[in-house]
DNA sequence: CACACCCATCGAAGAACGTCGATGGATTGC
DNA sequence: GCAATCCATCGACGTTCTTCGATGGGTGTG
């Protein structure tokens, strides 16, 4: 646990290099954590990750204690990051996981889901 | 990418289940996903995962282009969150990930950062 | 047509967040 | 001891987020 590596020999005022870090990087996968940094919105996230079919405003709201503004709001939310896709058939608006998710965005779901 | 699976006959009024998912999962992965729902954080993990040795706060400040106490709220909001340890050597406080990760956050974070 | 239901959107309120300058403790070099 | 450096913390500011009630459009039922 101990750092034994660093030597205490660095001169004052001097500062090492970062490894290089792409910022576009940084920028779109915050977006993707955003998108996800929220309990109601991983609830759902699973749910249809787990469902075979999809699921309407209606079912969350009845199941998840919350209103059915705030459902809307996180399913848009997630709609928006590229997560879900939505159809509406009747009255009902049904959303599922969208089915052509980036790999990489998929195996992410995959590791934090299950 | 259309939906067949769903019937219309569904009834008014008439919910379906939810598959169900795990509150403290829920809560509890939300919290990681915080911690990584920022650019700077980001950026600061990925050199702390691809850096060979601890890196301590001077270096994040010359190479990031924030203020010293932001770098710090943020190394400390990383802290938090259980990613990163920290050892004082001298004057400089030095930051590395943290070497007991979780596996799943190892798996997590190895996907994320390339 | 009138009513019931589903749902997206709006506006508002409160909480949380990102950022900074100022400050002060700790450590080291002179 | 004095000055310089590193860094954590505080207080403040503006932004963003979460949540809600109210509203209205769309769709089906009687």
């Amino acid at each position: 646990m101990a750092i034994k590596e660093v030597p205490v020999l660095r001169e004052r005022g001097a500062c090492c290099e970062l490894p290089i870090v792409n910022e576009s990087w940084a920028t779109e996968t915050s977006e993707l954590m955003k998108a996800l940094a929220d309990p109601t919105r991983l609830t759902m996230l699973a749910s249809l990750w787990k469902a075979k079919d999809p699921i309407c405003i209606c079912d969350f709201t009845a199941g998840l204690e919350l209103s059915q503004p705030t459902i809307s709001h996180h399913m848009a939310k997630l709609k928006e990051a590229g997560l879900v896709d939505s159809e509406k058939r009747g009255i009902w608006t049904y959303y599922r996981l969208r089915n052509k998710l980036p790999p990489a965005t998929r195996r992410i779901l995959g590791q934090l889901i299950r």
